[in-house]
RNA sequence: GCGCGAUUAGCUCAGCGGUAGAGCAACUCGUUUACACCGAGUGGGUCGGGGGUUCAAUCCCCUCAUCGCGCACCA
């Protein structure tokens, strides 16, 4: 069966991967005795889909798999998916709220079940979209951040945390989100420029009915809550004020002036008010002064019952306009500035966060830090690219207690319970806790779980050991652990990969992975970071449904340089869509020539130059493939392969080759069309990571394969070094300058391209002679020649231009433009010259021949001869030209 | 305020001590039976500015500018 015109993609995608998934190929095998290579994929959200970047984090994964697992190693790529607490109760939540329901009503257990259900019918979506990208992670070990496994070890790393005290509750300020009810991470509040207003109050001293002292405020409502007054100790326009006391506007509370070092006093009036219970530094302040911490906000940040009974139950910015208009009434409202300040806001809900007091479980952060910062600065981690462990060390040096409890019913409960007098039992099971209540207590008692879950990223800290059967002793354990490499986003370099280094540390006692790539962030067109409300979102999977898997898949990798955002158009994917229908093309072309893949075919045995350059090309792009890969410069490695098959393997083997095979009995037929047909085949191997889905289908298509072996299977190539020749690859690199050179003076000269023409040569040494005699039907052939000829003088009114040691020679007096080429030869000798006034300036620096290195020297002198020999051959044509 | 990155052909980006590259776009030519999702060719850059190190700087160092991104501060 002839191939079609072009690759289709959307005809063999499912089928390919149906296969490869089928025969079991993703899998790995931790009973072989070949060395491990091990990826663990970052769990996507259960019920998300596909983003872009998904899909270049998917993509380089899978290059790298595919390519380990083809060069022999055992290869486990560990799938999973995330059960995204709070993400996932929200939409769960949404979907309720549209059929009018409430989750409080409905009682925890009933919304479990709930989420369960969405999951079970959302859960399959983004792993099939992974599937369409041709990643070939281990299936059949998929894991999920709340299954049953997860979930003990969850339970046996919070328990021996606990005991161990890096686990605690305690009574802070956290982070509130009034609108989901829970608390959060610092890591999911993101400050946010606002415009906004300093309002400039002024509190009444006490026993004066003339002093006053102005605070400066963003937050007038936290006034509600005020317990002190605080300027600097040094401030001398506030120093007769310290110890005594302002009486709190709208309250009526007296509240204490103190003096603290935090205040900075050129800071608005260099007087601060305190709230500790509404704000992180206050708190601080308050600790240190023993203020009283009064609380004025509820969860749903109203004013509680602490506020005047007329503020009660009110929002609080309802508070806020009103405390404003009543100070205004008073006069007590000095001024207010226009400003911009930082506001927090809930990553996820986008309300503003508040500080609140309240009991939480927390990490000890700080400990388990110390030696995850050691890790990488002694080389058992590195990140790629490098610059990134600068960030890394920051984060991770100013780390503050991790807030771990969450106010959801959506994640891993905590394993604490409740008992009589405040007592805690933190234990991996109910009975265990019972056990030891009644141990303490010397009866049964009734205890109460904690009805908090943890943190979503609590569970993705265990990732690489508790889907490895962590706390089991099990030998995917022994094998796959550590991982080689972490790919992912710089932006998740706290979120995740901190913490596994902390717990992954500290659990198994060693790094989770030898490597953290960081891969680029996606942007549009445009350099606009993409987002729904921006609505420059591309999915991934329109791209792949234009222009095919293969060619998203290769647009990413070779856009994929270190250190750089991608700016991803439609044209880009495009071009790699060209590129596979070339890679097509040239398919069918041996197809159509019986160039068809021989086993026994032994690339050493050629000996026709052109099939010993092009066996040598393959050598050569298999080490760059290998190098790119293996050093994550994938753009490298990309460029490598499009370059060989596009340029080396199309634009030239082929070209060269065609007399050979499409003239009857050519002696060297026999021997062009298997190489052939092998490069093709290396070309396929070789590309086969990159774009999986053509080269299966082509391998396929070329040849009946023993044992019906799949490219994805097999072996990555070793050429041994005797497949080298310099030799060939020197007389090939000449004809590719001859033939060049002789079509840009044609084309120049508006030779027109049905014209043949004869070519004479003069000055040709030996080996040259001896080339164009053996290349004469190639060289003709590929620049439109009639004949080749040697001459000792050009002919009147010929086109004449320099191969090295050459003169090449159009004689074609009839049809040239004397004058233009006059001016093409009086141009080329200009740049020559201008070349060699380079080369003349710095032969004639002292400093430049006494310091230079030899072969530095050895090389401009070289380029000097040939550049005047060049000029020589050129300026004696000129004066012909202008003789005639 | 601190830190990181970027600034190279019209566009998107490689390169990073010693001849400045690619893809796309532009222009010219081409229905030479693998491919017009193609072929052949051409033009286009004092490598952001200024200083320094070096025999030699797009590349290393300093500085400035512009853009982007983190982090911190914000009473």
């Amino acid at each position: 069966m002839m191939l079609e015109k072009t690759f289709q993609p959307e005809k063999v995608e499912a089928q390919h991967y149906e296969q490869w998934e089928q025969s079991g190929v993703f899998g790995a095998h931790p009973e072989s005795n070949k060395a491990p290579f091990t990826i663990m994929m970052p769990p996507p959200n259960v019920t998300g889909s596909l983003h872009l970047g998904h899909a270049l984090n998917t993509t380089l994964q899978d290059i790298m798999v595919r390519y380990h697992r083809m060069t022999g190693r055992d290869t486990l790529w560990q799938p999973g998916t995330d059960h995204a607490g709070i993400a996932t109760q929200m939409v769960v939540e949404r979907n309720l709220g549209a059929e009018g329901i409430n989750r409080r009503d409905m009682g925890r257990e009933k919304f479990i079940e709930k989420v369960w259900e969405w999951k079970a019918y959302s859960g399959g979506t983004i792993t099939s979209q992974l599937r369409r990208l041709g990643a070939s992670p281990d299936w059949p070990r998929e894991r999920f951040t709340m299954d049953e496994g997860l979930n003990k070890a969850v339970r046996r790393v919070f328990v021996q945390l606990h005991k161990q005290g890096l686990i605690y509750r305690d009574k802070r300020l956290v982070n509130w989100d009034p609108k989901l009810h829970t608390a959060i991470s610092d890591l999911e509040v993101v400050q946010k420029e606002t415009k906004g207003h300093m309002w400039y109050i002024k509190y009444p001293i006490e026993g004066s009915t003339e002093r006053f002292i102005t605070i400066a405020t963003t937050r007038p409502e936290t006034m509600l809550g005020d317990t002190a007054i605080v300027v600097n100790p040094e401030d001398e326009r506030y120093a007769d004020l310290v110890g005594k006391f302002a009486i709190l506007p709208i309250v009526g509370r007296p509240i204490k002036i103190i003096a603290d070092d935090y205040v900075d006093k050129e800071f608005g009036t260099g007087a601060m008010k305190v709230t500790p219970a509404h704000d992180f530094n206050d708190f601080e302040v308050g600790k240190r002064h023993n203020l009283e911490v009064i609380n004025i906000l509820d969860i749903n940040a109203r004013i509680n019952e602490n506020g005047p009974e007329e503020y009660q139950g009110m929002d609080r910015y309802e508070a806020r306009k009103k405390i404003l208009s009543e100070l205004e009434a008073q006069d007590l409202l000095e001024k207010v500035d226009s400003i911009t300040n930082s506001v927090p806001y809930g990553d996820r809900s986008d309300v503003v966060i508040e500080p609140f007091l309240m009991d939480q479980w927390y990490v000890d952060a700080k400990t388990m830090a110390k030696p995850a910062i050691e890790a990488v600065r002694t080389g058992k981690t590195e990140f790629v690219p490098k610059s990134w462990e600068n960030t890394y060390y920051h984060w991770m040096e100013n780390i503050q207690p991790w807030c771990i409890s969450r106010q959801l019913w959506w994640g891993h409960q905590i394993p604490a319970w409740y008992g009589p007098e405040g007592t805690i039992f933190v234990e991996e099971t109910e009975e265990e806790a019972l056990a030891a209540a009644r141990k303490q207590f010397g009866e049964d008692v009734r205890l109460e779980r904690d009805e908090d879950v943890l943190d979503t990223w609590f569970s993705s800290a265990l990732w690489p050991f508790s889907t490895l059967g962590w706390p089991e002793k099990t030998p995917e354990l022994a094998k796959y652990y550590p991982g080689d490499v972490l790919t992912t986003s710089f932006d998740i370099i706290f979120f995740w990969v901190a913490r596994m280094m902390m717990m992954g540390i500290h659990f198994m006692g060693d790094v989770p992975f030898k490597k953290v790539y960081i891969h680029a962030l996606i942007r549009d067109a445009k350099g606009q970071k993409m987002s729904k409300s921006k609505g420059n979102v591309i999915d991934p999977l329109d791209l792949v449904e234009k222009y095919g898997a293969d060619a998203l898949r290769f647009t990413l990798t070779a856009m994929a340089a270190q250190g750089r955002d991608i700016k991803l158009s439609d044209d880009r994917v495009e071009g790699y869509r060209n590129f596979a229908t070339k890679i097509w093309n040239s398919a069918r072309y041996c197809q159509m020539n019986q160039c068809i893949p021989d086993v026994n075919f032994d690339p050493q045995s050629v000996t026709a130059t052109p099939n010993k350059w092009v066996v040598d090309q393959v050598t050569e792009l298999s080490t760059a493939i290998s190098k790119g890969i293996e050093s994550y410069k994938f753009n490298d490695a990309a460029t490598a392969i499009y370059q060989f098959i596009w340029g080396t393997f199309c634009d030239w083997y082929l070209e060269f080759t065609k007399p050979i095979i499409q003239s009857e009995g050519h002696p060297l037929a026999e021997e062009t069309r298997k190489t052939t047909a092998w490069v093709l085949d290396q070309a396929l191997l070789l590309l086969n990571p990159f774009m999986p889905f053509i080269t299966e289908e082509l391998y396929n298509e070329m040849a009946e394969r023993p044992l019906n072996k799949m490219l994805i299977s097999s072996e990555w190539p070793d050429y041994p070094a005797t497949l080298k020749a310099p030799a060939a690859v020197e007389e090939m690199n000449w004809m590719i300058r001859l033939i060049t050179e002789i079509r840009s003076v044609r084309a120049d000269m508006n030779v027109p391209a049905a014209a043949k023409i004869n070519l004479l040569v003069k000055g040709a040494n030996a080996a040259t002679q001896e080339r164009l005699k053996t290349y004469e039907e190639i060289i003709c052939r590929m620049a439109r020649l009639e004949t080749i000829g040697l001459t000792a003088d050009a002919p009147k009114g010929a086109i004449q231009s320099v191969v090295d040691e050459a003169t090449i020679i159009l004689p074609i007096a009839d049809i040239i433009d004397l004058d233009k080429e006059r001016a093409r030869l009086r141009k080329e000798i200009e740049k020559l010259n201008a070349e060699l006034t380079k080369i003349h300036t710095k032969m004639a620096d002292e400093k430049f021949v006494k310091n230079a290195p030899e072969e530095i020297i050895e090389e401009q002198r070289s380029r000097q001869a040939n550049f005047e020999s060049t000029l020589n051959k050129l300026s004696q044509a000129l004066k012909q030209l202008e003789a005639a």
